[in-house]
DNA sequence: GTCAATCAAATTGTTGACAATTTTTAATTC
DNA sequence: GAATTAAAAATTGTCAACAATTTGATTGAC
């Protein structure tokens, strides 16, 4: 859609693609300072280009601006992250309430197959695994439910929560209950349950906020 | 609060403002090409500016840019419009949670007081003036929230649909049906109610959104 | 040693010129 | 007159130079 017909996009759109990646990935760390220079010279793309780049990463919230003082990449409070977690549950709610609507035989072999494989990664311990299909299942979910506008301001949330992704997972206790959790949105979204699917998914969200508080009561460091 | 210390705004901030204000006031109507040059005279900017402007509001979803074509301001389909109204739903009813939670006494008496002013327009049969004080109920219910995300996403929706403001109070009994769902909304606030205060803001736009689609059911103009 | 003032370096902000692309107009052919 | 092609105009995209601002270092006074 986005791309020409060639397949290229423009040098800006690059640049703002690399810098989002580079960002969301954590190649480059919160509160680093980001030198126009510097990351012209990085993604080998002007500075006019990096610089409307870095706009609209502030517009999208990934990074601030000071006015003749630079840019760096925003660093999200624990407080700014409930608050965003907050924000998603309910738009994620929303979506799996459409999910539940659309839900097809095909989309719920899908879901179940992603289900059968977090099973899997659970016995084997791997939880970092678990928080990847965790991922998956959200995204599939989001595309069931079909819904532009809430799936927009979803990524970008997500985007801006990134750095605190893999750290609930890690809580004592929470990937059992995050699997039973699964199962209780899949099934709503499979029996075409509007209202369950959207409650079970708030409540998911809610646990994972919860587990969020747990995290960084035990761990003091950042 | 974005300002600096002397209270300027840098003028890529100006520009950025002026255009964003020249759109939702709908001096810029959906459409209409935006060529950089002429922006950049009618604003006095440069066009350095006008051109990051542009590219915050197309992230904003206000704009619409194709590389070397230029900008338009986004037209906002009836379809989207309905997509945008239900994610303010959700939001908004986090927002009137959290309203209802940290309403004090003031916060209270301040609602009233706009109640009491859309009686008496409605009585008068000011319907726009009605919807302008809608818009300032909502605004009062989220500055009680204090919800920082979701105030931002709302009023970020609330943009993108401004087109639509005004045509849903002009349905039928509309706004005898807006007032007593306004009524329900602030006595659930007031009464520290937050299940209530959601499902009742949840249950407003949905009724707006209901609106919507009369009016365009009736008029098969834009 | 600490503080203040001054200078130097790094970085952002601004401008204008030019290149590349798309759109419009004009000319030509059938 | 419609379709095709070519030239011109309008517009976006790119770049480099320079101005303005902030940051860091150095110096000097006490």
């Amino acid at each position: 859609m986005a791309k020409d017909t060639n397949g290229k996009r423009s040098p800006a759109e690059e640049s703002y693609t690399r810098l989002y990646q580079a960002i969301v990935q954590g190649q480059l760390l919160p509160n680093e300072r980001l030198v126009e220079l510097d990351l012209a010279e990085r993604f080998e793309a002007g500075r006019a280009d990096i610089r409307t780049a870095l706009a609209r990463l502030a517009q999208e919230g990934l990074v601030e601006r000071e006015p003749n003082r630079g840019a760096r990449v925003r660093a999200v409070s624990e407080a700014e992250a409930v608050e965003i977690y907050e924000a998603r549950s309910v738009l994620e709610g929303l979506a799996a309430r459409y999910a539940a609507r659309n839900a097809t035989k095909q989309d719920i072999a899908k879901l179940r197959a992603i289900q059968a494989q977090m099973q899997q990664r659970h016995k084997k311990g791997d939880l970092l695994g678990m928080s990847d299909l965790n991922a998956q299942l959200h995204a599939e979910l989001l595309r069931m439910a079909a819904h532009q506008t809430a799936t927009r301001l979803i990524e970008r949330l997500r985007a801006q929560n990134v750095r605190f992704q893999y750290r609930t997972i890690l809580v004592p206790g929470r990937a059992d209950r995050s699997l039973a959790e699964h199962r209780t949105i899949v099934d709503a979204v499979a029996g075409h349950d509007e209202d369950a699917a959207e409650k079970a998914m708030r409540t998911h969200i809610a646990n994972v906020v919860e587990a969020l508080r747990q995290s960084t009561r035990t761990k003091s460091f950042v």
